[in-house]
DNA sequence: ACAGTTAGTGGACAGTTGTACACCAATTAT
DNA sequence: ATAATTGGTGTACAACTGTCCACTAACTGT
């Protein structure tokens, strides 16, 4: 391969070699200029595994050229691929809990679970690439990147498991039982997100069989919780 | 690095260099031979694997490497990593259709979400490199792997769908219903499976804690079908 | 205006990878 | 007994990788 810098996410040149001193792109200041070229990395790695890459597939050279920059230059914002990772990490679960407030603060007296999942399939439409990174990475051999996907999902599904206490059925639920149903719902909707994301882009009707889908699960779901009763004192 | 051969899985060498015309391990029939070699580089993937790479990352050096073969041997049995991949998918789900049987048919009549739980996690505990296999493919940026996993899944969702319908409850549900059950039956169990194998190998505690959850959500969930009507005429 | 810092370049190196090729010993078939 | 097939070996090569190093244009603080 003779060609260099193919599928550049941004270039990056400033006057080379000549004497234009100040057109084009050189009008930035340091800040700008770093912090762009920065995200041209984080965007070429993150365009990379949705195209279809895993995480550790990955080469730190590849993501420099995809960003048009060359490869020791990657060293001046991350010190390894992971640390790029785990800032792709909390990049992507910023926007994933951005959905998340959303999705509760408009609280529809009724139909939460519908709109829960329109909410969530909308999203994943609209954030396709941080979803991909986030299911991928969350199972991956990657140690480091894997438990840190878990822990902030572990997180979100304690902050789901208080907040279901607005439910006047779920009132005096013990917190256990409370993390155990959240924790089911947040599976649900993994699964959800995966089938979607493995789902051709852009089908409608498959999308929609699985957002219904999701939505019969998660109204099962639910309607077993009035007449539940916690595990220990189950006989009677 | 100098020494090659390292982790040897299996070695395989044969009277080398010198006289030595019928000793050692080269009395086996040619097609032993073959399968063995075989079944040594699967296992050394699949090792791998379990010991923190992804599939990709995975190369058919290395893998040959630990089989305690050349390279160009691995050529002999595998016309590229993707096969081997989906010999390993066919070997890991062969070893989970025989615990869906063996839970199939110990069917006591009560407790079958407690047994059912028992026989998975004793089973994750018996064969961990299929189970992380599958649950690390199923989520891999490899398509091919992937969609192999997923559609043995979903083949394995629609058996428990149609076995569904021996319990009087689902008697008269739909078959759409039966196979959305079935999905979040089966999502869940997926859920546990890659929880146990986050957690640190052989902690009795948190295993059991995981299984406890893991009963409790199934509990959950048929709890709520007695009372389940099917979407459309939900209205009523 | 000038010195320092910063964000980038380009070349080099050793290690690893997939694959092509020629070869060979032992098993197998005739 | 001899020929063919098979399962393996070793060498070689071009491509790619992460990282080290010296260098420099331009932005920045003084």
């Amino acid at each position: 391969m003779i060609c260099d810098e193919v599928h550049t996410v941004s270039v990056n040149r400033r006057t080379r070699h000549g004497s234009r001193s100040r057109s084009g792109s050189s009008r930035r200041s340091q800040q700008e200029r770093r912090s762009h070229t920065r995200q041209a990395l984080l965007d070429a790695a993150l365009l990379q595994i949705e195209a279809g890459e895993s995480f550790e597939s990955l080469s730190l050279r590849s993501v420099a050229r995809a960003a048009g920059v060359v490869p020791t230059a990657f060293y001046r914002h991350f010190e390894s691929m992971d640390e790029l990772g785990l800032t792709l990490v909390e990049e992507s679960f910023r926007t994933l809990r951005a959905m998340l407030r959303e999705a509760r603060d408009g609280l529809p007296p009724r139909h939460v679970i519908r709109r829960s999942v329109e909410i969530l399939v909308e999203q994943v439409r609209e954030h396709r690439p941080h979803f991909v990174f986030i299911v991928r990475v969350g199972y991956t051999g990657n140690t480091v990147l894997r438990h840190a996907v878990r822990s902030e999902i572990r997180l979100i599904t304690s902050e789901l498991a208080t907040d279901l206490t607005r439910f006047p059925v779920l009132r005096d639920w013990t917190t256990d039982d409370l993390q155990m149903l959240a924790g089911l719902l947040v599976n649900t909707m993994i699964s959800t997100v995966a089938a979607m994301l493995d789902a051709p882009v852009a089908a409608p009707e498959a999308e929609a069989e699985i957002a219904g889908n999701a939505e019969r699960q998660l109204r099962l779901i639910v309607l077993g919780a009035p007449s539940w009763r916690s595990g220990p004192r189950a006989d009677r």
